[in-house]
DNA sequence: GAGTGGTCTAGACCACGAG
DNA sequence: TCGTGGTCTAGACCACTCA
């Protein structure tokens, strides 16, 4: 028994991927669309909530809903490269920072294996593709490791490329969830579509932990991945 | 300005992480709970289903809905372990399988580096932690490679060890996603709870794809977690 | 200011689950 | 059968965007 707002989707998603609705596109109001499926206002705007979740849709307050489309897919390279991984994440993209001094709370102490209150630097980075918000990075650097003044993406790469002990492991946790409101607003997402939040944690040849970052990517139009190579018996030092 | 949902969101989350709410306990019902905070039910709907999200109340129809909690994580392990990695995401929890043969659809097709139409076999599991189901997982692998006799993740995992080209690299992708409603249903998760999804590419030294996996885990406790060791004297230049 | 989406209401009716 | 949640309605009022 498919719903009237399922119906409604099915019949909006055809007309989308079937090119009768173009990218970048306004879609009639939601009262108009709403009589020409003589339903009401709610029932249409479920309907729309599913495409929205899907990142078919972009709903702007005031203006529309416009059908989304012709966006680049990123995918954030795990693994090796990840340290200095900026690569896909804000290769051709501005990109926008801002960097902070602040204590360390409990969750950042944890996460970076210092005693909570300690100083950190946090870099924010939101990176866009044209007008529409790629990624959010937060970065936290123990504060002696990083000059007070702002940080670009490709410093830090070369800061940690010449760390005195060398780094000696990333680990990423890559987990799935809805939104908070701010990222939400920030990312210019519906709370309703999932995004892609990984934590990745640098460690060097000490056991110190050099950098953190949280990074938050829209779940419709990015991925991560990671290659693993298996070693057999023979030690390769292949790239 | 909260609004009203969030608010209410927020008092009832509240009383969960306080203990006034305990797990597995029923909530009131909706009409109950609308009186009690003077709201109409649709907002108090709204409400819950910002719970929901967040994977802390799971609603049964005809029911009610009931405090989730002491849901042990999963944590997928990702990288070397990977292929034999039924690890965390099978280990003490009971599991339902079930094999069949098709014919690779175009999208598999792609993902498995075969000719559309060739015969694969297709395993489904479903894992549980008692009641709960904990995860999907989709495995193809070509049919000459596997007997048509049903195939136990264990088995699987000997048989990939036992590969004769050894294996050479697993590539998986991870993305965030809404699930579809057969997910959602089969997962009994909310609709509006993320999942994670992974597909997993396991290659042979011959360049041959032997296994490809499709897994999904629900976001509210599911995660993946990926460890690369840096090599010390291999220092990549640049992304 | 005109038009858009955002929130909320009060209530009807349907579908499911347990006793 | 009864109480639960699920879907939908018709409309009020607020907030935002753009001309």
């Amino acid at each position: 028994m498919p719903s009237r707002r399922h119906a409604i989707a099915d019949d909006l998603r055809h007309q989308i991927s079937s090119g009768h609705l173009k990218a970048g596109k306004r879609l009639p109001s939601e009262a108009q669309l709403a009589a020409h499926y003589t339903v009401s206002t709610s029932t249409l705007r479920n309907a729309l909530a599913l495409l929205q979740g899907e990142g078919l849709v972009e709903k702007i307050h005031g203006n529309g809903n416009f059908v989304r489309g012709g966006l680049s897919r990123i995918t954030y390279i795990g693994g090796a490269a990840a340290p200095a991984s900026w690569n896909a994440f804000c290769a051709p993209l501005q990109m926008t920072a801002r960097t902070t001094s602040i204590e360390a709370s409990s969750h950042l102490a944890t996460l970076l294996n210092v005693p909570p209150g300690s100083s950190l630097t946090e870099v924010l980075f939101i990176t866009h593709e044209g007008k529409t918000p790629h990624g959010m990075a937060h970065i936290y650097i123990p504060h002696d490791l990083a000059s007070a003044t702002s940080l670009l993406p490709e410093q830090i790469a070369v800061r940690l490329a010449n760390h005195r002990p060398p780094l000696s492991e990333v680990q990423e946790r890559v987990s799935a969830r809805l939104p908070t409101r701010q990222e939400a607003t920030a990312l210019r997402i519906s709370p309703s579509l999932a995004v892609l939040s990984l934590a990745r944690v640098t460690t060097d040849a000490s056991g110190r932990v050099v950098e953190a970052a949280l990074l938050v990517l829209p779940g419709d139009r990015a991925d991560a991945l990671f290659t693993t190579r298996l070693v057999t018996e023979e030690r390769s030092s292949k790239g």
